[in-house]
DNA sequence: GCAAGGTC
């Protein structure tokens, strides 16, 4: 009988990695799945078993709302807080769900190696509902591992005292799910309706709100507050100086500075009248300046934005990179303490092949490192290490940086801490008290390999006690109390960190959020600055309910759902009690709105006075206002209603058309790009889909969405023409379509404004087919071909180019079938259009004639005409 | 078009 199974399972592919090269002492095989999967012999509680150790990646599912909550102007914001919530695979295409179902099969035991925290307990019970595996089965059993590193002690540890998951915890995460995806999207949802409906000028799709994003937001906006409330005042301080040694000296006043003239002056008065300064006081002090702690997420963060310039988003994507690369150990950590077992001989080795440390290293290791400081450990990750030697010609410039530091960081955390002495000399003259401070190094240790944090040296003249020394002057200075700056990346990551907004992986996510979303800008030195957007919604919570966004909004959810997590409370009751808070938030915030939208009023036009007449609509066939900021629409004052178009393009009357269904006047739609292509739509039909059944609508996001503009085009569930399949309008796929596409199963569609590099585009994907270039027009007729169905088309070449015999111009014929047409037609596709065709235009061997195509072929009225064979 | 949390 074969040997029992043991499936492992990790959070990610590189932890799977490690158990699997412990556990087997390296001896294992490894396959390619959805994610990689690790096979040996060993055994398992004292039996022989046959090991499988993989990992899924990150969460397997994500929650939402049920098809039916999807619709943003059918559903009620409202009732989103008591509707049912859904859990998807987050990845569909990654197949993780099946790849567990599918190792699971024949194993009689599986052990859970998910991070130890609470994402991970919670993902164990995703990882359970994947594997077909059920707790409390005598048969097959659930083990849960807890290490604390992935070291070959702790994992054996773990290994023998496996345990059982916590479902208190994984049941925390579920309802921390559904409050953040409630609340989050019935406010979005809501403020993004209302002012969007009102406003031309907001420059955002989405007015998003968040119990994380939205208190990051008021943290900028707080400070760009105290920036612009701010009063300067005047403040006086004497600044009297000595002449020592040859060289000035200023003395620090203890009293700092007044806000009084009078009575400074009057101190400034006695001073003079003393005319000396009387050494009251010396007093030497060593001091120590200790060594860093280890490199978590957050400091990294920090230190990229504050000395780096990376945003914190792009510092993670570098960080990442070196951590796949192994240049690096993984870069996701709360903790700055180092596990016992961490082996600092062998980094330090490593780092010693880096030329500009090598002697550092060498000094460490002959003089004897230090170990590090404890600093906390969360008992996720060690702090971040480097972890293999690397050059700048390796990595490139930015990565460079951010090893270096990672590295100078490690150095330091092992150095010595820096040991000054700091010597204070107090004064005293006609009552008042002085004072001067100078530092002299001792010990540079770690500030060697760190030097913008050294110790700046300060030599003071001698002085004793008792001596009188003469003053050269005694300033009144006067100065006025300047605003702080607007609040800078670092600050906010620490405000972050400091409230518990977000995570080490999320804070990042957060920041960026609320610069897409227009919110704040950030400006040179990493400073955030809110933009009008941002300041006109924080001032509207702040009148309407200041909880909306204020940090607490989180801790108040974390502190209800560690309730959970602790076993303290019911996980169906705390969410319906935490949902009914904001449910009452959320109608009195709507019933407030007002309030809000009058500080909107001043600070944004009315969607009535944006934008330029374009385009008539046709049911008051006046004309409808376009509004250029995002997201773009053209908007009806007298019929007040709003017609989004497709994103990111321009877009023109088309030569005054107009939709036989609805009578609105047709736009032309242009894509950014030099091959970016045209095509017209009716505003109307556009937002109202006339037809049924058009299931590929074009930028929803749907497959001719995405593939047709190579990214997003934003809102609208749009029908342009060339999906319309109206029988006669001579801009529908009907009139419009020559033949199917040789790429995928949508239509080939004539580009109606190409000239004169006359072209067909596909409505489904990126695939394009040059026509004969400079022709005077080209254009579709009602004949098919014979042979293979495709619409044939009309010519009319330029009379000095034309490759019709005795200088002719007209001609007809299929793009397919028709010798000469035929070579002159060339196939690109994707974004590369690689072309296809052998060499030179035409004939390549790829197109064939005649036969019988796919999809469609031979349905009359289905516009997806033959590409045959192709 | 929406949240926040994993990870790629």
């Amino acid at each position: 009988m074969a040997p029992p199974g043991v499936l492992m399972v990790a959070e990610k592919p590189s932890i799977a990695s490690s158990i699997a090269s412990v556990l087997s002492r390296g001896k294992m095989s490894t396959r390619k799945g959805s994610t990689e999967v690790h096979e040996f012999d060993g055994t398992f509680l004292g039996f022989p078993a046959y090991y499988k150790v993989t990992s899924v990646i990150g969460h397997v599912f994500s929650v939402d709302f049920p098809e039916k909550y999807q619709n943003w102007s059918a559903t009620d914001p409202l009732d989103l807080f008591q509707a049912p919530v859904r859990k998807a695979e987050s990845n569909p295409k990654a197949h993780i769900r099946r790849h567990l179902s599918q190792e699971a099969r024949g194993c009689t035991h599986l052990v859970l190696w998910l991070d130890c925290d609470r994402e991970g307990e919670n993902i164990c019970f995703e990882v359970i509902e994947c594997s077909g595996f059920h707790i409390n089965d005598g048969k097959r059993r659930i083990h849960r591992a807890r290490f604390s590193s992935v070291t070959e002690k702790d994992i054996s540890k773990a290994m023998d005292s496996l345990v059982e998951p916590n479902k208190d915890e994984a049941l925390a995460v579920d309802a921390r799910q559904e409050i953040d995806l409630k609340v989050g999207v019935a406010f979005t949802r809501f403020q993004t309706g209302y002012f969007q409906g009102k406003y031309g000028n907001l420059d955002s799709r989405v007015i998003s709100y968040g119990p994380c994003q939205t208190p990051t937001l008021g943290f900028c906006v707080q400070r760009y507050l105290q920036i612009t409330t701010f009063k300067p005042e005047k403040y006086w301080a004497l600044h009297p100086y000595i002449v020592m040694d040859g060289y000035e000296l200023l003395l620090d006043w203890e009293r700092h500075r007044l806000f009084d003239f009078d009575v400074a002056a009057m101190f400034q008065k006695l001073v003079l009248q003393d005319g000396v300064l009387l050494v009251t006081g010396i007093s030497e002090e060593q001091e120590t300046k200790g060594r860093p702690q280890g490199l978590n997420t957050v400091n990294l963060l920090k230190v990229s934005s504050s000395a780096l310039g990376f945003g914190p988003h792009h510092a993670m994507q570098l960080a990442e990179r070196l951590y796949t690369q192994g240049f690096i150990s993984y870069p996701r950590t709360e903790s700055t303490a180092f596990p016992s077992s961490f082996d600092f001989r062998s980094t330090l080795g490593e780092l010693a092949k880096v030329p500009i440390w090598a002697e550092y290293v060498h000094n460490l290791l002959s003089g004897g490192y230090q170990k590090p400081k404890s600093g906390t450990d969360v008992g996720d990750h060690p702090p971040i290490t480097p972890m293999r030697a690397a050059s700048e010609d390796l990595i490139g410039n930015d990565a460079w940086r951010l090893y270096q530091y990672i590295c100078q960081h490690f150095l330091g955390t092992v150095s010595p801490d820096c040991k000054f002495v700091r010597t204070k000399i107090q004064f005293s003259s006609g009552g008042e008290s002085f004072h001067c401070v100078g530092k002299h190094v001792r010990v540079e240790g770690f500030t060697a390999i760190m030097p913008w944090l050294a110790v700046s040296e300060k030599n003071l003249p001698r002085f004793a006690r008792g001596e009188k020394i003469a003053m050269s002057k005694v300033e009144l200075f006067e100065g006025k109390t300047a605003p702080p700056d607007y609040l800078s990346e670092s600050e906010l990551i620490s405000l972050m960190e400091k409230h518990g907004i977000g995570t080490d992986a999320s804070i990042p996510v957060h920041i960026n959020n609320i610069c897409e979303r227009n919110y704040v800008q950030v400006q040179s030195g990493r400073k955030l600055v809110p933009t009008p957007l941002g300041i006109t919604l924080i001032r509207g919570y702040q009148c309407i309910d200041p909880d909306l966004c204020l940090p607490d909004i989180r801790s108040f959810i974390e502190q209800q759902i560690m309730l959970v997590a602790k076993g303290q409370a019911d996980h169906s009751r705390i969410v319906l009690h935490v949902l009914q808070q904001f449910k009452q938030k959320f109608a009195y915030f709507v019933k407030q709105i007002d309030n809000m939208d009058a500080l909107f009023e001043a600070q944004f036009s009315p969607l009535a006075d944006s934008g330029r007449a374009l385009s008539k609509c046709g049911k008051c066939l006046r004309y409808m206002k376009y509004i250029a900021s995002q997201p773009s629409r053209l908007y009806c004052g007298t019929c007040e209603e709003v017609y989004y178009v497709p994103q990111k393009g321009t877009i023109k009357l088309y030569k005054e058309l107009t939709c036989p269904l609805d009578n609105f006047e047709l736009l032309i739609f242009s894509m950014a790009g030099p091959e970016g292509k045209s095509f017209p739509l009716c505003p109307y039909c556009y937002n109202n889909p006339p037809f049924e059944g058009i299931d590929t609508l074009f930028g929803t996001g749907t497959k001719a969405a995405g593939a047709a503009s190579g990214g997003k085009l934003g809102k609208g569930a749009g029908m342009p023409c060339f999906l319309c399949p109206h029988p006669t309008c001579r801009h529908s796929v009907i009139s419009q379509g020559v033949c199917a596409c040789p790429e995928c199963s949508g239509t080939l569609v004539l580009d109606p404004v190409s000239a004169p590099k006359w072209r067909l585009y596909c409505n489904m994907c990126n695939c394009m087919v040059l026509l004969p270039q400079g022709a005077h027009r080209i254009s579709t007729t009602s004949e098919r071909c014979s042979d293979c169905e495709s619409k044939i088309i009309e010519v009319d070449f330029n009379k000095n180019s034309t490759p019709l015999e005795g200088g002719a111009t007209l001609h007809r014929g299929c793009i397919l079938c028709d010798e000469l047409l035929h070579s002159l037609v060339e196939v690109k596709h994707g974004k590369s259009f690689f072309k296809r065709s052998g060499g030179a235009r035409g004939r390549g061997g790829s197109w064939r004639r005649g036969g019988r195509g796919r999809g469609g072929a031979g349905k009359k009225v289905d516009p997806k005409m033959s590409f045959s064979e192709f």
